[in-house]
DNA sequence: CTGAAAGCGCTTACAG
DNA sequence: CTGAAAGCGCTTACAG
């Protein structure tokens, strides 16, 4: 595999011709061979070939990048890359980047504006052809500074605004009216949400969303968000969950996976039962909910496409410099399980 | 950031050295200052390196991957990153790696040996100083070549026998034996496994273990082992657990977290109520635990140290190419809750 | 159709 | 304490 490490020199030797010419044969042989302005002799060509094979050579890497400026390598930064949505996330990416002969590497903030930074650092000395990113608060300046730099970029989850840079996000605005129209369907009207206390574009959409929701539907006077500090889940959750249902509110509409689950849990110890005392909207799917006592009703984010089209539009602004850039948004869709049924 | 790119050329000129001096000075930089065996003028060095921050100088990896042949990359191959149990040791390996300035890039095999042997060789072309694999049953003999070809190597969370390489892996025996112990102290005698029908280690041991448990603790006789297809988990469960229940099995093992999960989920979908019916086992925690009706007990394995040791490991192969072989045993412990225990 | 040569940016003996 | 020079392995105009 490694071993002693076969150059083009060696075959070069072994075939009695010059190294541009072997060059020029290993590089044509991954091309279109219709492409191919010169024309080197079959025979000669096959014979590197074989001696190549032969040699177990494998192009040094470091070298053609080395020549050509271009690593085919990707970063990617997100959030948590054990938090299952992220972590399918950066499944899809790794298969479609595979299929293009892309590497990627990951890395994760765990929502810290300092490590992101540091990693984007990391990343870019290393040497990468482009970065997707999952911003957290507090990076806006720094995402704006690398992408002034001219660093192809792409934002994922979450957009910035003020900053020209592409992305792709979900429609949360869709997602919360979908979610507050199938409660309202099922006879609720005191509908609260529990988001996070973050400044950041997605958490503050389906805040918004959840609120235009309420008010389009005649529902402005039953408005309450309840915002959770992203450190201390599970207890905030409980104790907003307590006193939301003391009050006699009809349903909970969450705002993330993690704080579905800390939601259904602290339900579960408040002896709360769902559908029938509480009814609830959940955001993206969870193994958790196989085990759950309902059905879940949630908001499915489209996971794959979220992988493809950031990975798509990275390569769209690597191969063109000069692309404008835009953003897409992804449809959710609801996913409509027994929590938020009738009883 | 990227720009125009400083080289270490600029800042000679610019500060009216030689390319040399500024190699010289930017790679003391990072090294224990005490033991550079030159000492260059403290003057010129500040201000070679004030040269170098102000033109915003990043070295190119690729040339000096060039020169030292030196990624400071590894690759890990894991079966499939989107899996809780590997997400969660790519992040510990991930975060291990950035404090040893060495980046990861992962790869998932999806249990397809074509796909392992695949990603292996993209890798091995990249560039990587070292690899930790994830083995899937049918790629021994290409493992066995990636070893003797003396690339840095270590297996995780399963090995392979006849082959002379480091790994770390589960005392599998020891799980299934305070698994079948904790039911049998809880009054359990029919006690049934439920594992995968693969050629691999832990799922042999494990299998293995559970016997051993079994008749070391007199049960010999009651010993059943279901063996499920990796690709038809949830059906398979569900008829396996159907019978074994006709049966009048009292509990179940369960070998790994997908077929945990599968399983309670049949349960449920049985009617058979936990522990009250029957009493179950798991293998690794998950977040369904805790929306699951009943505190599930579990079989608890050490994540951190699996991506720690198995890190650290291949950083000693790589810095001691002649090192031998070593397998690292890590100790599963068995988390206590209410679905093994006596009504 | 093929070869000689320059150069990508860096590190490292080797002189001075 | 500092500089000139070779070379890592490859690609790419440029000649022939």
């Amino acid at each position: 595999m490694t071993a002693k490490k076969t150059t083009i020199k060696d075959i070069a030797n072994e075939a009695g011709v010059s190294i541009a010419l072997v060059s020029f044969v290993m590089s044509n042989q991954t091309r279109d061979p219709d492409e191919r302005i010169y024309k080197v002799n079959e025979e000669t060509s096959r014979r590197i070939l074989e001696i190549a094979r032969r040699l177990n050579y494998h192009p040094n890497n470091a070298a053609r990048t080395l020549r050509q400026g271009k690593t085919n390598t990707i970063g990617v930064i997100l959030s948590d890359i054990s938090n299952k949505f992220f972590a399918d996330i950066a499944r899809c990416i790794e298969d479609r980047a595979y299929k293009y002969d892309y590497t990627v590497i990951f890395g994760s903030t765990d929502e810290n504006a300092d490590k992101l930074e540091n990693l984007v650092k990391v990343l870019v000395d290393k040497g990468i052809d482009g970065l997707i990113i999952v911003p957290c608060a507090g990076s806006e300046r720094f995402i704006a500074s690398v992408a002034e730099s001219r660093m192809p970029l792409v934002l994922m989850d979450r957009n910035i605004g003020g900053v020209d840079v592409s992305s792709v996000v979900l429609d949360n605005r869709s997602a919360m009216l979908q979610a507050v129209s199938t409660l309202v369907e099922n006879g609720c009207t005191h509908i609260e949400m529990v988001g996070y206390d973050m400044c950041l574009s997605n958490v503050l959409e389906r805040e918004e969303g959840y609120r235009q929701a309420m008010e389009h539907l005649g529902l402005g006077d039953h408005v309450a968000v309840h915002r959770i500090d992203f450190r201390n889940i599970e207890s905030q959750v409980r104790s907003v969950i307590g006193s939301a249902v003391a009050r006699g509110v009809e349903a909970f509409v969450f705002g993330t996976n993690t704080l579905t689950i800390s939601g259904l849990k602290a339900l579960d110890e408040l002896e709360v039962s769902v559908p029938e005392q509480v009814r609830v909207v959940g955001f993206d799917d969870s193994e958790a909910f196989e085990l759950y006592r309902t059905s879940v009703t949630y908001i499915s984010q489209p996971i794959e496409q979220f992988g493809q089209e950031s990975f798509d539009l990275l390569m769209k602004h690597i191969r063109n410099r000069d692309m404008q850039s835009m953003t897409v948004t992804l449809k959710p869709q609801i996913v409509e399980g027994k929590s938020s049924s009738k009883i």
